[in-house]
RNA sequence: GGUCUGGUAGUUCAGCUGGUUAGAAUACCUGCCUGUCACGCAGGGGGUCGCGGGUUCGAGUCCCGUCCAGACCGCCA
């Protein structure tokens, strides 16, 4: 043992103990006639005292050859500081050294090792193994074990069973793009890795399991994001016999669990919205419910004037800000501006203002006059030092860009409290998603979904009418969890592979083992799957997931630790049956 | 695939309309300092201004290309 104690544990009750600590030199403050070293471990920081009247001149030689990062242990007494620090649990006592030994040097860290570090991005990441000696990242990779093990406990109490599945699987055309690995035996196969356990842990619904879960892995090739990574974390769930209303329950419970034990926050009722509301009220399926500015839609007080922008528009629509009447010219330019980037894609923004001495004052002032602009006013819920923001244009776009603008008014006011969470379900999702590209439809959430039963009818005649039975948990904005009552009937699965323009052989190839199963008295079931990378990081008060990931990729997927990926040998890609092509 | 921002000391950054020897803070090194805890004080070392090309008497600064990083759009069932 190196050590009878932690850095992190000793107070003034262990007073004149003879202790032995380890760890890392965090810093040294050296006064000449007295030394101190900060001593830190994952517990952390007690203060070493080297002096001239208690110390020895050896043991302050040696003491002077430290430097930061250091690992080092020691031997001494526990005594009473003469100056305490109420900031750190340690700040008490102190240690006067008797023995000192290095048992690592260290070279000069390319950052410093605290909690404002001046390191970057980049460099972090590079020394990642330094980077999460410190608090804030520690801390973070701590908070995901609390949660991974809280999400344990409630769902093993709650009789699911985690079962591991496959790693290697079978790549499919439908959804995001597979990771695919070449395999040696087969040549000219491959395995893909998973998107999501889905169709393993339907076959354990079939199978009998009841109640799934795992927390798993799971690889998507696609671009990047502060909230994507190519491998990131779900927790995957399934049950049988059970109906939406089953679902959002226990995973309510789950999540309202999680937020008791480990935040000491009691949720409220989660508010559930249907899919058509979120796009309608905040031009997104991921609302952010910890702030207002619903939409409103204008249509029918701007109409009939002269303004031919909003009367050749097919949605007027806008929101209030709460005291934006403050905004300057200048502050309204810039938001105007940014609306207008090519990434929204508007072509202005048109707002009124709710002076203090109760007129109106607005963008479009030669065609609308008081009376019309009191309108605007009294449908749009707004009062005195407000200020209505509009778009207009085509529906779908308008919602969008306008959703976008929410979000970002509420980042520059400064309105997305990370202390303060706001969940919600969405619910009622579309089956089916049109694409411009390919000219069909694909599904929206994945093909296993099961629509609404009384919409089934609508599949071949309406399509895009048809609702499912999939819902989304929204946190703050994000997607942290989504799911969806399965089909378990092979007609209905086929029905729908059809409708998603799959030929019968092709559904057959893909999924067959499916609908096979589905033969063998597959229950009625559903689940759900939770982002943990995201819902760790929102817990942690933050967006970025890499942050809460030990080892995470970079905005090109590469790990700048290992510089992964990297070519391998001709013989290694001859061994798989694969030539290189560069 | 696209848009935007950035790349200057170990690190984080400043460096204007092109003009002496490229700065600050921090880190690092040396010395001093009788209770520090962001210790303080004095001194010191440290630069291929991402890379390649161009314009110019002269380029960190302007132009073109390229690489890298970050944010976003497309994409992410």
């Amino acid at each position: 043992m190196y050590r009878t104690h932690n850095c992190g544990e000793l107070r003034i009750s262990d007073l004149n103990k003879e202790v032995e600590l380890s760890g890392w030199v965090q810093k040294i403050r050296d006064k000449g006639f007295i030394m101190w070293v900060d001593l830190r471990d994952r517990y952390g920081i007690t203060q070493l005292i080297f002096d001239q009247e208690r110390t020895s001149n050896e043991l302050i030689e040696s003491a002077k050859k430290l430097n930061r990062e250091f690992v080092i242990n020691i031997k001494g007494s526990v005594i009473e500081r003469k100056s305490k620090n109420s900031l750190i649990k340690t700040g008490e006592i102190e240690v006067l050294v008797t023995e000192l030994t290095i048992l690592n040097a260290s070279i000069t860290p390319p950052f410093t090792i605290e909690d404002e570090t001046d390191g970057g991005e980049e460099l972090r990441m590079k020394y990642r193994y330094l980077d999460i000696r410190r608090n804030p990242i520690k801390e973070n990779i701590i908070l995901r074990h609390k949660i991974t093990q809280e999400v344990r406990k409630y769902l093993s109490d709650h009789s699911f069973i985690e079962v591991e599945t496959p790693y290697l699987i079978k790549s499919t055309p439908e959804g995001a793009r597979d990771f695919v690995v070449p395999s040696r035996m087969n040549p000219g196969e491959f395995y893909a890795l998973p998107q999501s356990p889905q169709t393993f842990k339907q076959l354990l619904m079939v199978a009998g399991m009841d109640k799934y879960f795992q927390i798993v892995k799971c690889f998507r090739d696609e671009d990047l994001r502060a909230d994507r990574q190519p491998e990131f974390t779900q927790i995957d769930c399934e049950m049988s016999f059970v109906q939406q209303q089953d679902i959002l329950d226990t995973f309510e419970n789950l999540v309202k669990n999680l937020f008791h034990n480990i935040k000491n926050i009691e949720l409220e009722k989660f508010p559930v919205i249907t899919y058509d509301d979120a796009i309608k009220n905040y031009g997104t399926d991921k609302p952010d419910l910890r702030y207002d500015m619903t939409f409103v839609e204008l249509n029918n007080v701007t109409q009939h004037k002269d303004f031919n922008v909003f009367n050749k528009s097919e949605l007027v629509v806008g929101f209030v800000i709460k005291g934006g009447n403050s905004f300057t010219r200048k502050d309204i330019d810039k938001y105007t501006e940014w609306v207008k980037r090519p990434q929204i894609g508007a072509s202005g923004l048109a707002y009124m203002r709710m002076q203090d001495d109760g007129t109106y004052k607005s963008s479009v002032d030669k065609f609308y006059d008081q009376a019309d602009l009191k309108k605007w006013a009294e449908v749009s819920n707004a009062s005195t030092g407000d200020i209505l923001f509009i778009l207009s244009g085509e529906k779908d776009k308008v919602r969008t860009q306008l959703g976008a603008l929410r979000v970002h008014v509420a980042e520059t006011l400064n309105l997305k409290n990370p202390e303060d969470f706001k969940p919600l379900w969405v619910v009622d999702f579309p089956l089916l998603e049109w694409d411009e590209e390919t000219k069909a439809y694909h599904a929206m959430h994945h093909p296993f979904t099961s629509p609404k039963l009384e919409h089934l009818s609508l599949i071949n005649s309406d399509p895009s009418a048809v609702r499912a039975d999939a819902y989304d948990l929204v946190l703050n904005g994000n997607e942290i969890g989504g799911g969806s009552i399965r089909i378990h009937d092979k007609k209905i699965q086929q029905k729908m592979f059809d409708c998603l323009g799959f030929t019968k052989d092709e559904a057959e190839k893909q999924f067959g083992f499916l609908m096979n199963a589905f033969e063998y008295g597959a229950p009625p079931h559903g689940g759900i799957a939770f982002g943990l990378d995201r819902l760790v990081a929102i817990m942690g008060g933050n967006e970025i997931i890499r942050d809460f990931i030990a080892f995470p990729k970079n905005n090109s997927g590469r790990d700048v630790m290992i510089d992964s990926p990297s070519s391998v040998s001709a013989d290694q890609l001859k061994e798989i049956n694969l030539k290189t092509t560069l």
